[in-house]
DNA sequence: CCGTATAGGGTACTCGGCGTACCTTAATGG
DNA sequence: CCATTAAGGTACGCCGAGTACCCTATACGG
């Protein structure tokens, strides 16, 4: 009787269902059977798709939040990079943070689904954000030219991920943010000459 | 009839089997009966000194490095820093380093694990020993003293463990280092004036 | 020296969750 | 209109974490 989903329509609706587990209880309360049960399916359908938990995790992840964040643009390097930092500190404290986390530990061994989490979590939108927000300080006779280096760029977000990793929890104090580009940034930039 | 083990002797045994076991099938593949029986005992042996397999684990690591990490002394900022990464590289590539990256993984949601995991893979001691190749290098003129910092001092290796969690890899190539060291640190430090 | 509290040993169990097998039933398209 | 394909239903197998229960050796106080 009725409508049977099929193909295209069904694996919409499993990852809507997987997305909304995702948000409900995270990575690790995500289970097969309640996403298939959620999207009114079984879990055959579910691994003629994706081989195991994790790819459907990672797949499900991208429909919590495709992140354009683009460069701030205030006019001095400094508040910019203090804006960039508050919103990737807000990001990863929300739910949304939470769930890519949990995505992230689960993956840490496995290099395949690493690479997978960098194309989605947009590690490398953000590397470019960076970078343009560098160059525009460069304009402004701000920073030196040489500062303009991908390694610089990557700096500040990677202290902030590695502040999450040693704290464990999911919200750094603003002061910390303040820190790293006071104590660090800014200095590497000046340093760059 | 023979020897019923108890109390410390029973302890110790019951680490090293959980640290043989880790040794050998790293974090994921660590099991309580395994351990139970390469102790030669049982669960309920386990279950009445630890709470849940993840406390064992962090107990039982301590049995395979108590890592030291002098601070090298090459007379030059530039290769000391590069040492210590080198020397951390080659830590955290070994099996050692896998069985540290499966618990941290483990117990990225427990705050309460990964300060356990704090204290023991010497996380403190490795910035400490990173402050006084700062101090040393002052004392030679080579860097201001301003940038006798915690953040400055922290901030290599924070590069390097996201580097790791960025790849997944256990191992980062010699060029990676060396850029974090002649991009990063070293401006760093000079831009600190 | 004995008897009782304590802690280890043995074993079997529940429970949850991943992944699979197998068959039935609807849709699709030639 | 029929063959092929894919979805639905359901029941497993398997593994590993924790738990329950009961038995037995050891320590320790009297």
């Amino acid at each position: 009787m009725g409508t049977r989903r099929r193909g295209e329509e069904l694996e919409r609706a499993i990852l809507l269902a997987a997305a909304e587990e995702l948000r409900e209880s995270g990575y690790a309360g995500m289970t097969m059977d309640r996403v298939a049960a959620r999207a009114g399916t079984n879990k055959n359908a579910i691994y003629r798709r994706w081989p195991h938990r994790a790819a459907l995790g990672i797949a499900a992840y991208r429909h919590l939040s495709d992140a354009a964040m683009p460069a701030p643009d205030t006019g001095s390097l400094r508040t910019d990079a203090l804006e960039m930092l508050r919103q990737a500190n807000e990001t990863w404290s929300s739910p949304h943070g939470a769930i890519l986390r949990g995505l992230l530990a689960a993956a840490a061994d496995d290099p395949q689904l690493i690479a997978l989490m960098r194309e989605r979590s947009g590690v490398d939108t953000m590397d470019r954000a960076w970078l343009t927000m560098l160059e525009r300080a460069v304009t402004r006779g701000e920073a030196p030219a040489a500062a303009v280096h991908p390694r610089v760029a990557a700096t500040p977000m990677m202290l902030l991920r590695a502040e999450y990793a040693m704290r464990g929890i999911p919200s750094v104090p603003d002061e910390v943010l303040v820190e790293i580009v006071d104590e660090v940034f800014l200095p590497l930039v000046r340093g760059h000459s």
